[in-house]
DNA sequence: TGCTTATATTAAGACTCTATATTTAGTCCG
DNA sequence: CGGACTAAATATAGAGTCTTAATATAAGCA
């Protein structure tokens, strides 16, 4: 009596055909297709057992037999081995970029590879109207994650996960704290119900722990790397990859960049993007009549993008601006890499592009403040779209980990 | 043919044995004797399997069975069970705090529970000669290893692993960065090669990565939480724990914190000692013939100790001093845990005890900078014996993780 | 057609855990 | 002192996994 624990019927002898099988999906996600011999050398297991897995996860919907054998002229000789592919359009995710400005949303399959993206204003730029309320910003992306699935030609049925990226810190829950910042509860209004009432899988998280996400996505050879992501528009994020994994908190406040406030020659978490806009107006006012590019507009029409293009034409001000900005940058780099011994500092977001040079030039001021020649700063090559990357490969991710047990659908 | 990939006779199927039993160890690892049927509700294994099981382990030598069947009065009725217990002397460890001014060294068993501990002085205090040199050194800790042997009435055979603590960061393949900085390679040469020399398992770990260890070993209950733990002598140094577990890297610098140069009101990387010290000499040279007890000693002569016992007295000048370093203090944490989203950050070495209320003024300072009430700012109890401590749970852990397969000499 | 080659399939063996039945070691009680 | 009672230990059978080795298959090539 009093001797049926809780497994199955014939116990934990299964754990290990699962953890077996998702080894060999594993090897297969995203990749080229693979015959049975080389899944024997990537996963270490016999050609039976990798042919009945294979089989298996073909009856599940993941692979699907290509039947260009002996194709690739790989070999000539012997009877051709059966070819396996990953069926990258098994389901599909969605990935959304909920900014304060606009929302972007993008349809993509198990590759990452987007097949549909819209985008809708949200919170117009300039406009002086108070933040939208709540139900009004799940209906702007409710309406731009069905624009995306209508490129795609495809119906929420065939989604199976959503990532929502915002401005905000996100706890593990999904919320993001209220009332000590309205700004953050207006931004992530319970977006992750909206999952729920599709019966998808959902997750929200911080724009800059998704930007993060993307670059080690890009993954620069070696996993195993620490790096930094900042994103610096108006106002300043990080997300911090330690060891090629991303640094995560209940509370979700890691890489939240208030501290900034005590550090000499920064003394804000405002953006590079509001620093390059706020030093030229400063600089305008003292020297009017300037004659360069930058003198064209008046102090109050100033944008950073007209900084960034005076400093291309050799503009004096705009490149006395520049140098000020990389020193802001250097400084930043300073506290996080001297902190966590990171590999690399990655600048993003929509402005990055245009930060190349700030990049450089902060790499060079930092040997003035820490002692740090390996560290890499530079501008990230994916520029605006790393936060909606980011949430696609967060969202493949999740499909991923729960691959098995169970069909794509399930 | 080409038909044999590697694993031995009856391939993968062990596997799940070695995980089952590393259960089951892990379940017992340290804690009171148990029956099969505790351990069946615990690993959620059969009473058939778990018996297997500590049959096993008991023949490798990790258990053993206490005679005290129906002992502690649990039950009368019933044929008695089988008492497994956790042999804590299976094997022991040497946990070394081998720091600048001088070298401890303790043996514990499989516990943690120290039998043995010997303390050396190295690079005498005070003294102006030049720091020792590595053979010299080498020996120093050698010594007080052999001491704590003595003491415990154990061999070198006896021992299984080897966890030496160093002021100095220390990289993943225990060595500490030459020529930047002298100091480190002094106090670093090479003791990775101690343990080879004997045949012991050995680490090298910064001491306050060992001292964030033994924070954690700790645990105040909730095993999820995040925390730095700031040695703070002369230099300071940190390490970090995010969500359990230690944050490490192949360079080893994490928790350096040479960037508070840059923070507004610290501006160095100098230890709350170094500053209690200077900031009361400087003080003293201020306010010649100053009448509380602080006024007994010599601007030359004052030391950090004389500060705090002081600062218990009333010392108008002295308290001037601890409001000073909880400011410090202050700023210090914001930086921490600003970034990375904190719990609790724990000032421990030496003179952790003096500083509780330290601490506590820091915490009330805090509010002015950061928004954080969640965030407990506290001395360790542990003080002067946290890094010991932790270089002995990083040595625990070690022979833990290798225990299977093989006998606990092995 | 037959030989060669590389793969797929199948059957047997070893190992794991579970499930159930049986034995054992005690206490308790008449 | 012997017999019920109880809870644990043991023994046996069953289902599952992987590997191993033998066999069958699908091509190319002479």
């Amino acid at each position: 009596m009093s001797q049926t624990p809780s497994p199955g019927p014939a116990g934990s002898s299964q754990l290990i055909r699962q953890l077996n099988a998702q080894r060999v999906l594993g090897c297969m996600w995203g990749r080229e297709p693979s015959t049975a011999t080389e899944l024997m050398h990537a996963t270490g297991l016999t050609r039976a057992t990798v042919l009945t897995l294979c089989r298996d996860l073909t009856e599940q919907g993941w692979l699907q037999v290509s039947e260009n054998s002996r194709q690739a002229g790989q070999y000539t000789k012997g009877r051709p081995a059966l070819r396996y592919a990953f069926r990258e359009d098994a389901c599909h995710v969605i990935g959304v970029d909920a900014g304060l400005h606009q929302v972007t949303a993008a349809v993509a399959n198990l590759r990452g590879v987007e097949i549909g993206c819209a985008t809708r204003p949200s919170n117009p730029e300039g406009s002086e109207a108070p933040l939208q309320p709540a139900p009004e910003r799940r209906r702007t992306i409710l309406d731009t994650i069905d624009a995306a699935l209508a490129q795609a030609d495809l119906t929420h049925a065939d989604v199976a996960c959503l990532v929502i990226a915002v401005p905000a810190p996100v706890d593990s829950s999904g919320d993001s704290p209220k009332g000590l910042n309205a700004f953050w509860g207006l931004m992530n209004p319970e977006l992750i119900s909206l999952g729920a009432e599709h019966g998808w899988d959902c997750a929200v998280d911080n724009d800059a722990n998704l930007a993060a996400l993307a670059e080690l996505d890009l993954g620069s050879g070696a996993a195993e790397d620490s790096f930094a992501v900042i994103l610096s528009g108006e106002r300043l994020g990080a997300g911090l990859v330690m060891d090629g994994s991303l640094l995560h908190q209940s509370r979700g406040g890691i890489g939240e960049l208030g501290m900034l406030d005590l550090v000499q020659g920064v003394e804000s978490s405002n953006g590079l993007g509001w620093w390059a806009r706020h030093l030229a107006r400063e600089a305008l006012k003292q020297a009017p009549g300037h004659a360069g590019p930058l003198g064209a507009v008046t102090p109050e029409e100033v944008t950073s993008e007209h900084v960034f293009a005076a400093a291309e034409q050799g503009d004096l001000l705009a490149l006395e601006v520049i140098d000020q900005l990389a020193d802001r940058l250097a400084r930043i780099c300073v506290v996080l890499a001297g902190l966590l011994d990171l590999d690399r500092i990655l600048v993003s977001g929509a402005i990055a592009p245009a930060l190349t040079d700030v990049a450089a030039r902060a790499k060079h001021k930092l040997a003035q403040y820490l002692y740090a020649p390996w560290l890499r700063i530079e501008a990230s090559a994916l520029g605006a779209d790393a936060v909606r990357r980011g949430a696609i490969r967060l969202a493949v991710d999740r499909i991923k980990d729960q691959a098995l047990p169970g069909a794509p659908g399930a």
